[in-house]
DNA sequence: CTTGCCGGGGA
DNA sequence: TCCCCGGCAAG
């Protein structure tokens, strides 16, 4: 005899909402990030096997103030671009700028499976295959586009980096003022007027800009290399640098040791997890990250590095195959389950 | 959309 | 503890 049953049949209907826009960030984040590792000219990350990461955080907890103006680990823009515009999931990163408003009751995003947050390093990943690739200037008031990454950045080491003499002589931090675009063949996102983000990096976690850091050549990727240098002058007006933490745990054995540091100039900031070969999933913790900002311009660059792929041990229990106590008696006899099912618990009478 | 159930609470 | 429920992954 159960008195109580104060809603006997009131399926829950809650108004999810929020968890829109947390998958926004996550998916954006895990956007920039494939974006980052993938990204087919720059970014090789030959030895660093895991880095990746996904964003997004639970219970909106912090939700960062509705001016997303401080806000430095936003990828807007601070200043132009305006539009917050959707960014519609197939697409892949690059179109995605803004879009950050929490205080926007936003609902055009719904995103049917938010991609997941592994992406493992040599996926392949399909990508639209009417993409064309640009490349732009983020130089404060330039916004040149063109169409390889070489000359991008033999724009920017000429004419805002003023290198003239070694024009081909690149040690990248040209990438840093300019970023990578697709064009939808058809559909152009006006992804020129809107900045994506820059890629930064994918830091190699032992190497901190701390200041001339110059890295010699480097073969490939002057990507992770210079991750970090210190930005010289006046660096182009966004900076925007995705950063997300976040700990994640693996389920069972392992758990990640992470590690973070500052630099105090407010130069960077980045965490890192040195972890074994394991994967996790996640919850993600809080992305956010605002400092005062001070005078300067800063630059934080995440540097996440975790193993990909494969659904591991620990996650989430398989869940049980046969049918429960919900499915066989019903919501309308609820009273019949088991009390596991009763507090939405693992069944505990048909054990699979 | 529906299920199973984890992780968090509140009482 | 007992009991609920938000929320999320899986289907």
């Amino acid at each position: 005899m159960y008195l109580k049953r104060k809603r006997l049949l009131t399926q829950h209907h809650p108004e999810k909402k929020s968890s829109e826009e947390l998958d926004m960030d996550k998916v954006t984040a895990a956007m920039v990030l494939t974006s980052l590792s993938t990204s087919p000219l720059v970014r090789s990350p030959p030895v660093r096997p895991n880095e990746s990461l996904n964003g997004s955080w639970k219970e909106g907890g912090f939700v960062p103030s509705s001016t997303s103006s401080s806000g430095y680990w936003s990828w807007n823009a601070p200043s132009d671009q305006s539009n917050p515009s959707t960014p519609s999931p197939p697409l892949s990163a690059d179109s995605f700028k803004t879009f950050r408003t929490p205080s926007q009751p936003d609902d055009g995003i719904d995103e049917g499976e938010t991609s997941n947050l592994l992406f493992d390093e040599p996926i392949p990943r399909k990508r639209k295959n009417s993409m064309k690739v640009m490349f732009k200037c983020l130089w404060k008031n330039c916004g040149k586009v063109l169409s390889t990454a070489a000359g991008i950045q033999k724009h920017i080491r000429t004419i805002h980096l003023g290198r003239i003499g070694e024009s081909d002589y690149s040690d990248g931090e040209e990438d840093f003022y300019y970023t990578e675009i697709r064009l939808n063949t058809d559909s152009v996102a006006d992804g020129l007027s809107s900045l994506s983000p820059v890629s930064p990096s994918l830091a190699s976690p032992p190497s901190f800009p701390t200041q001339d850091a110059i890295r010699p050549e480097t073969s490939c990727a002057k990507t992770e290399t210079k991750l970090m240098t210190p930005l010289s002058r006046s660096a182009p007006t966004n900076l925007y640098l995705v950063h997300t933490d976040h700990a994640y745990q693996a389920t069972p054995p392992v758990n990640i040791p992470g590690s973070a540091k500052f630099t105090p100039n407010g130069s960077s900031f980045s965490i890192s997890w040195q972890s074994p070969p394991v994967t996790f999933t996640g919850i993600p913790v809080s992305p956010t990250h605002n400092r005062p900002a001070g005078s300067g311009e800063q630059k934080q660059s995440h540097t996440v590095l975790s193993s990909p792929p494969r659904v591991a041990f620990g996650l989430r229990k398989p869940r049980g195959e046969g049918k429960k106590c919900r499915k066989v008696y019903g919501m309308e006899n609820r009273d019949m389950w088991c009390t596991a099912c009763r507090w939405k618990k693992a069944c505990q009478r048909f054990i699979d």
